[in-house]
Order: C-alpha cells, then structure tokens, then sequence
DNA sequence: GCGAATCGGTGAACGGCGTTTACCCTTGCA
DNA sequence: TGCAAGGGTAAACGCCGTTCACCGATTCGC
C-alpha cells in the first residue's frame, strides 16, 4: 500500500520479503514433487526455510492460501511452456501447432504428476467449494485456456467457421456457454467453442487417465492411442 | 481360518464382527460424503460407531485398509447400478445399451461427487503407488470394465469386426496392450479393445472435469455436450 | 466344567498437523 | 529520539494416525 505498490523502488524489507515468499514457495513444491499434494505441510516448509510455522502466516492466510498461490503458479508455467512451443512451431498450420500443444500438454504432465494432480485432480475439500474460493485459479486457467484460443483463432481466421448446423439452436447453446461468454468475449462462433470445449476434455480425459495411473489395466504405453485421439480430435476441430 | 471360513454358521462372533464392519463402513462413507475424501478419519469413525480409535485396528489394517475397502465397495455399487441398467435395456442393440451404461455412469457419477473423486480421482499419496499396493481394487476395477466389455461383447457377435487396417501393426498392438490380455484374455480383436480404450478415456474426461468443476468456467450444463460426444463415441465404436 | 487362549475393547502416549494467541526484537520512518 | 509497523518466536489447543500395555469377556479344547 505504499506509494511504490508497482515494482519502484523495491525498498530493502520488500525485497527481503519477495525473497522469503520465493522460499517458501520452493520449499512447498520440494515437498510437492518428493511427496506429492498432501506432503505440503507449513510446518515441514518452515523446517526448510528456516523459520517456525506461525512465521508463515506472516506471508500467506494459511495453508489453503499458500496452496492456492503454488496452483497459481503452475498454471502460469504450464502456460508459458504450452505458449513456447507454440512459438517454436510459428508458421505452421494452426492445427499442427494445437496438436504440438497437446503434446507438450502432456509432456509437462507427465514430466509433473503431482503438480497436475493438484491442478486438475479432485478438489478434495467439498469436491467443488474449492473451486469455488478461487478467484486467482479462475484467472490462472483462463490464461492458460487463451493460449490454445489464441492459436484456434489464427485457423478459424484462415478456414473461417462455415456454419454446419449444429444439433442445437444458437440461443440454447449461447445460454449454456454463457459462463465462457463472460470470460472469454464471443471472439468464435459459439460451435467452435463447442467443438473446442469437447476437444478439451478428450486431452484431459487421456492425460489425466494416464497421469493418475487408471490405465495401466489396459497398457504399457499410451503414446499411440494419444497420438490416434490426438489425430482424430485434431480433424473434427477442422470442421 | 476356522473351518467354517464360507458363509456356513455365522458363529455369533463372526455375526457381530460383521455388524460392527458394516457400522464402520456406514460411517466411513457418511464422512466421505458429507465431507469429501479427506473427513474420512479413525477417530471421527470411532466417535460415530461408539468405539475408541485403536479398537478399529482389530477390523482393519489402518486408514488407508480401510479406504481401500470402501472403495471396493464403491466399484461394487458402480458395478450393480450400471449392470442394472444394462439389464432394464434388455434386447435392444447393445450399443445403444452401452450408451445407457455410460449416461448411468455419468447420472451416478454426479450424484456420488465424493465417491467419484476417492475412486477415480488423483492418487494423492506417491500419485502412483497407491494405484500399485491395492490388488483389491484392481479386482474391483476389473469387474467393472467387465461388465462393459459383455455388452460389447454382445454387439461383436452380430457384427464381427471386420478389421479396418489400423494404424498399428498387431504385434505391436499385442505388446502394448499385454496388461488387458493378462487380466480379461483376448476376447476381443486388440483394435476393438484399442478401440474400448479410447472410448473409456473419452467417458472418463467429460465426466470427470464436470464432476470435479472444471468445466465450470464453459458452460452451466454439460449434459447436451456428453451427449454429443456419447454419440460420436458409440458411432466410433460401431465400427 | 474348567483352564487357557483368543478376541475385542480401553487409556495413555508419541509425533505430526493447522491455527491462534501473546509476546518480543528489529527495522524504518517522522 | 521515539514510535509504529513488520517479522519472528514459544506455547498452547484441538485435531489426526498409530502403537503399546493392559484387561474383561468369549470361546474352545480337554
């Protein structure tokens, strides 16, 4: 609240203070990665950092807080990884950069278990409430989902949306997709962004199946049945 | 271990011993759904069933024992609620009663968000190893894709798969999917189980993310988008 | 019928957890 | 120089899982 709130003069106790929050928020993705969600305790993190656990309270409102903020975080490293490979894949096709996008997708998933469980596992709490008290999250997976819109405009701008009729009327499906509306404008045709969401859950559905272990009834490599329904949601988002 | 180790002969001690199994169970799973997964706890159980902490040692090996079994149970529940269904449908072409099965797996899935999420949801622990220490649960996870692959079982006798060539060769394909071969046999050609698989993780994403609020931020009703992709899917299945 | 073993239960304790409170020292600013 | 705010601590409360020693009742073999 001082006059130099925005990044001016970072006044000696502002700094020692961003760096104390980095350490905390290093020790609790130590933690994260060695022992997974449940292992990020305040009080085995201010054993790493040096300090006693009401000490943290000086930083973050309390445990959830804290979580909320690493949840944060990790969306916005999800989504400059997912960003980056997109830049690498610059002037390609669109949708060849979307695919590309899914796999780093799940690359990173697969690369960071725990820290997708804890972005898009079960929230645990009240299964939803923890979804709800999340303003920030909100705001994190947001930017993360604009990077794949981003990419999906460039094609529609290029192959503009021709309209197949859709099996429901337009006011019934802009109703539904009214929470994307007030977040993300109507930048597509609210089709595409149909076609987009159920594109969405395919990846999540596979990358989380895989991540979490439910898979492994079935096989030792799930690669190729990612590439397949990769191939496959890749065409129908070409329509 | 005493000879009358079937259901012969109750025993008194067994009957009661049986009682107070199911009273624990009961009140584990009144925790799980009033609180979600992480209320389950000993000494809330204990409290409920009237019994101190450690006397639930003498019925289980611990919390996470006890945890398991519950979620044997829910596969069970699962199991009975999706076989009924299929049952009711009776006669009518199976893939059509496979539709059923899934729009019953979603129905239940968003009445028992708890349960949901303790069975299909992040693997908290070591985010795999507790897929791996529960030979229980893969026994119960077995029986429930079994009752799946029956009906689809019903739908390849009268139309036998006429073997589209796939992307994969079959001794590849046989490789990959060797865990399925050791748990069911080889029913099915392996492209159809391929084929089973994808579809699985198709059901498994939508229900999933809406179950979990993750869908929240697109839409306020997902069921005209499952039942888009339900019909795409079971098209795909056809095949 | 009786002794002995097993079963099922308790209370106490240990260590870990999140969180609150009261207190203190240091830093920085007027 | 003084004083307020910031940042830290120790102690405590009430949870938790788990282990241990102990004990009464039940059951079983003789």
């Amino acid at each position: 609240m001082t006059p130099a709130m925005t990044t001016a003069t970072p006044s000696r106790r502002e700094r020692l203070r961003a760096e104390t929050i980095a350490d905390i928020k290093d020790a609790a993705r130590r933690l994260l990665v060695t022992g997974g969600p449940t292992a990020i305790s305040l009080r085995a993190i201010a054993r790493d950092v040096g300090l006693t656990a009401p000490a943290l309270y000086r930083y973050f409102d309390g445990l959830d807080a804290l979580v909320l903020a690493i949840v944060s975080d990790l969306f916005e490293d999800l989504r400059t990884t997912v960003q980056d490979i997109a830049a690498d894949h610059a002037g390609e096709e669109a949708l060849t950069r979307i695919a590309h996008m899914a796999r780093g997708f799940r690359r990173w998933a697969l690369a960071h278990p725990a820290e997708f469980a804890l972005m898009f596992g079960s929230p645990v709490p009240g299964v939803t409430p923890f979804s709800g008290l999340c303003g920030p999250i909100v705001d994190a997976g947001a930017r993360f989902g604009e990077t794949f819109f981003a990419v999906l405009g460039e094609h529609y701008e290029h192959h503009p949306y021709v309209g197949e009729p859709h099996d429901l009327p337009d006011a019934a499906l802009r109703e539904l997709l009214r929470p994307y509306t007030e977040t993300f404008g109507d930048r597509f045709p609210l089709p595409v962004v149909y076609l987009f969401v159920a594109a969405w859950t395919r990846l999540y559905g596979i990358v989380a199946m895989e991540v979490f272990g439910h898979l492994a009834w079935a096989t030792t490599d799930v690669e190729p049945l990612f590439e397949v329904e990769l191939a496959r949601t890749v065409r129908q988002l070409a329509r």
